[in-house]
DNA sequence: GCGAGACTATATCGATCGATTGACATTATC
DNA sequence: GATAATGTCAATCGATCGATATAGTCTCGC
């Protein structure tokens, strides 16, 4: 079987560009408040205002369409931890940084999570915050590389910095265990964080920076306290 | 129409009491490895070795299977917090406690809350936390029930003492906030922590305290250098 | 302006879902 | 042991799902 040259390439022109596009926003919304089955793709054309084939036609398949959503919020994602763990790599590479700096690297990632959490100014922040909850809950081929890469690029990096300030091995469990808690502490922002307890239906750029502000006291609360043993 | 007295008691008996809880534990797994929509009643029904119409039989529908499920887990914690958050309450009526007391009721209620999550000696403690990670997306008349008792008998009793640490109203936002943050130190284990990156296919209760340790220590290192303001 | 490729529309397929029917088996009660 | 209540069973219904077949429309290069 002889494949053919000239592939077809959906999306390629100004129209199917819009089409596809329109999908995948429409998907990430519906995905991030029904979950993988229960959006149906015929509410998602729906709403996207398409025809039920174009699902097919632009993602193959409805799971190459969730694929697709995952690795969008996975490429945004990484896009705005990576030069801040690229960073915290170098630096410790180059030795032992000073205590008040370790604290403060592992305040800037905490800030970067946060902030990705209430996603400043962009409409689908919600969808954003639910989509991150799910991933929890749907194991997928997609979901376990996004899991992958927020592992590689904020909880390692994380690690890495308590395993110095605790002087300990980065794999050792008492690090990781402490690692996990303070993420878990922006985390917890995903779930029932901002609609239930704190009543916040307009996220203003001074709440996200209370939330980093609190984080931060915490952090250095912490390692003010704990130290190497 | 009048409703006949003798109303037929689903599971009144021997066989239908097995019967109804086989299926109850069968559906506790399922839904909370697939989900609500993801968990068919015709798989539920062959590995709870029972018939389709079981299900009808003895809860109405699969919704009301659902209610029974969450229903049956937030019976089993509020059973475990119940107590405890009783007795925060009267403390805080009382009057002032010392700060040392009021950091180890919160610390005690930290406990609880990771032994929950870590329930000892389950068979269904993988299930338990994945069914605490689905409530947050799955939203539900039984789900919402669920969650305000957790934000009654775990949220609302941390923020009475957290209130009292700050000197603040409960309501207060900083109050909130790092309630939930305190609290989202215990929640992160619900997702990804036990299985992807601490590897724990077996949790010892040694491997409990760790967690239950590591958190004493930051709820007390973020009180001794926060304070009011 | 015409033909090929890019894109959209209608109708429908097979599979699976939750729920129901109606008959049968078991058990309790007198 | 007869009768009614309780529990189980195979068969099937209508609805909905994801996917496809097929035909039509639009756009751009020549």
């Amino acid at each position: 079987m002889v494949e053919a040259v000239n592939r077809f390439r959906p999306g390629s022109q100004q129209r199917g560009e819009d089409t596809r596009r329109r999908i995948l926003e429409t998907a990430f919304e519906l995905f991030a408040s029904d979950g993988f089955e229960g959006a149906s793709t015929r509410t998602l054309a729906e709403r996207a205002g398409v025809n039920l084939p174009a699902i097919q036609y632009y993602f193959g398949s409805k799971e190459g369409l969730y694929r697709a959503v995952v690795e969008q919020i996975t490429d945004r994602m990484e896009a705005r931890v990576a030069p801040l763990a690229e960073h915290i790599r170098v630096e410790l590479d180059a030795g032992q940084p000073p205590r008040r700096q370790l604290v403060a690297m592992l305040c800037d990632m905490l800030d970067i999570v946060i902030s990705l959490m209430f996603d400043e100014n962009a409409p689908d922040r919600d969808s954003q915050q639910k989509f991150f909850a799910r991933i929890e809950v749907e194991p997928n081929a997609a979901t376990d590389a996004m899991q992958d890469s927020m592992i590689r690029h904020v909880l390692r990096p994380c690690t890495a910095i308590i395993g110095r300030l605790l002087d300990r091995p980065p794999d050792d469990e008492q690090v990781k265990l402490r690692a996990m808690m303070i993420i878990g502490q922006a985390k917890i922002f995903c779930g029932w964080g901002t609609s239930r307890v704190l009543h916040w239906d307009t996220v203003s750029e001074a709440r996200v920076r209370a939330v980093q502000t609190v984080i931060r006291e915490h952090i250095e609360a912490i390692f003010r306290s704990v130290r190497s043993s």
